[in-house]
DNA sequence: GTCTATACCAAGATAGAC
DNA sequence: GTCTATCTTGGTATAGAC
C-alpha cells in the first residue's frame, strides 16, 4: 500500500468541499438559510455532520463562501459584449445574456433573491450587492442613453425591476411562457418604445 | 370591585391577539419565519412567551393566520374600478391601485415575497396564492385585450412581473425613484406601446 | 480525511401558580 | 388573562477514535 500523495489528498479535499458547497447551496436557496440544518446538508452531501466543520468553521462561514461564489458566478455575466454593435444589438445581447444566465445560474439567483428579501441577511452582503447592482446600472444607463431614453437611470431601474420580477416568477410560478417569448416581448417593448424611429427591418 | 363583563374580556383578548399578530407579522416579514423566535415575538409584543400559546396553537398556526389576514387585506385591492372608464383610464386606475396598495400594505407584500421565494413554504399556501394570481391575470388580460394587445396574457405576465420586481426593489433597495415617477414610466410604456394609435392628449 | 459520540444551548411548547 | 418555571427536542459545534 503506497500512501497517498499530497496531490491526491488535495483532490480528495477539493471534492468533499465541493459536495458540501453544492448541497448547501441548493438547500439554502430552496428552503432558506435558517430553515436548513447541518444535518440536512450532511445528508444531501452524503457526509457526516462532523465533516462539514472540518471544511467550514461554521454554518455562517459556509454561507459566506457560497455567496462569494455566487457573486463570482453572476459577475461572469459582465457586460462586455461586442462594443462595435449598434445600441439595439447591444441591448438585445445584454438582455439575452441576463436571461440565459438566469437559467444557467438559477440556484444562485434564487439565493440572491432570498438575501434581498430579508433585510437582516441582506445587510451582511450589502457592499457586494451594491457593487453588483451599481455595475448593472452603470452599463445599462450608458446603453439607454445611446438609445435616446429621456431618463436612462429610470429605464435601467425598470429593466432591473423586470429582471428581479422574472427571477421571482421562474422560482415561484410554473413559467407560463418560454424564455424566447419573454425575451422578445421585453425587447420589442423597450426598443420600440425608447427609440420609436428605428423600426426593425421587417421580413 | 365589579368583575369584568364578557365584553370586556372579549376586548382584552382581541387586543392581546392583535399585539401578537402585529409583532409576528413584522418580524416574519423582516427576518423570515424560521429566523424569528417566539421569544422575539413575545418581546416585541410585550407579552410573555407563554401567552402566545394561549392564543395560537403553534408558531405555524400563527403564521397561517397572518397569511390569511394578508390575503384578505391584499384582496381588498379588487379590480372593480369605474367600469365605465376607458380601458386606458382603467389600466391607470389599476396600476395606481396596485402601487398604492403596495405602499400601504408594505409588510404583507414583504411577507408574500418571502413566501414566494422559498418553495417549501410556498407550497403550504399554494392554493390561495394561485387564486390571488389568477384573479390578477383574469382582470388584466381582459383589460389588455380591450387595449388591443397581441398577447394579453403575455402582457399581463410582464406587468405582474413588473409588480413583483417593484415589491422587491421597495424592500431591498433605497428606492431611487418616487412612486409617481415609476407609475408614469410604467403606464406610458404600456399604454403607448400597446395602443400606439391613441396618443394621449398633449397640453 | 472521515466518522461517531457528545457537549451545550436555544428553540418550541406545556403546566400550573397567580 | 397572564406570567414563570420547566420539559423536550433539535440545532450548532467540538473531541477524539479510526
Amino acid at each position: 500500500m503506497s500512501p497517498r500523495t499530497k496531490d491526491q489528498y488535495s483532490e480528495i479535499r477539493r471534492v468533499s468541499r465541493e459536495k458540501i458547497l453544492s448541497a448547501a447551496l441548493e438547500l439554502f436557496a430552496k428552503k432558506g438559510f435558517h430553515a436548513t440544518s447541518i444535518s440536512q446538508i450532511a445528508k444531501k452531501a452524503k457526509i457526516s455532520k462532523g465533516l462539514m466543520y472540518n471544511y467550514f468553521k461554521s454554518k455562517d462561514r459556509l454561507l459566506d463562501e457560497i455567496i462569494q461564489n455566487g457573486f463570482t458566478e453572476l459577475a461572469g455575466l459582465s457586460y462586455h459584449s461586442t462594443k462595435s454593435a449598434s445600441p439595439e444589438e447591444q441591448l438585445k445581447n445584454y438582455v439575452s445574456a441576463v436571461l440565459d444566465n438566469l437559467y444557467s445560474n438559477y440556484v444562485y439567483w434564487q439565493l440572491y433573491l432570498a438575501l434581498l428579501v430579508h433585510p437582516d441577511i441582506q445587510k451582511r452582503y450589502e457592499k457586494k450587492m451594491k457593487a453588483f447592482r451599481d455595475e448593472f446600472i452603470r452599463e445599462f444607463s450608458k446603453l439607454f442613453r445611446k438609445l435616446g431614453a429621456k431618463n436612462p437611470k429610470l429605464e435601467t431601474f425598470l429593466l432591473g425591476t423586470y429582471f428581479d420580477g422574472l427571477v421571482l416568477n421562474f422560482i415561484a410560478a410554473e413559467a407560463d411562457f418560454s424564455v424566447e417569448e419573454i425575451k422578445n416581448a421585453l425587447l420589442s417593448k423597450y426598443i420600440e418604445n425608447i427609440h420609436p424611429k428605428s423600426k426593425r427591418k421587417s421580413g
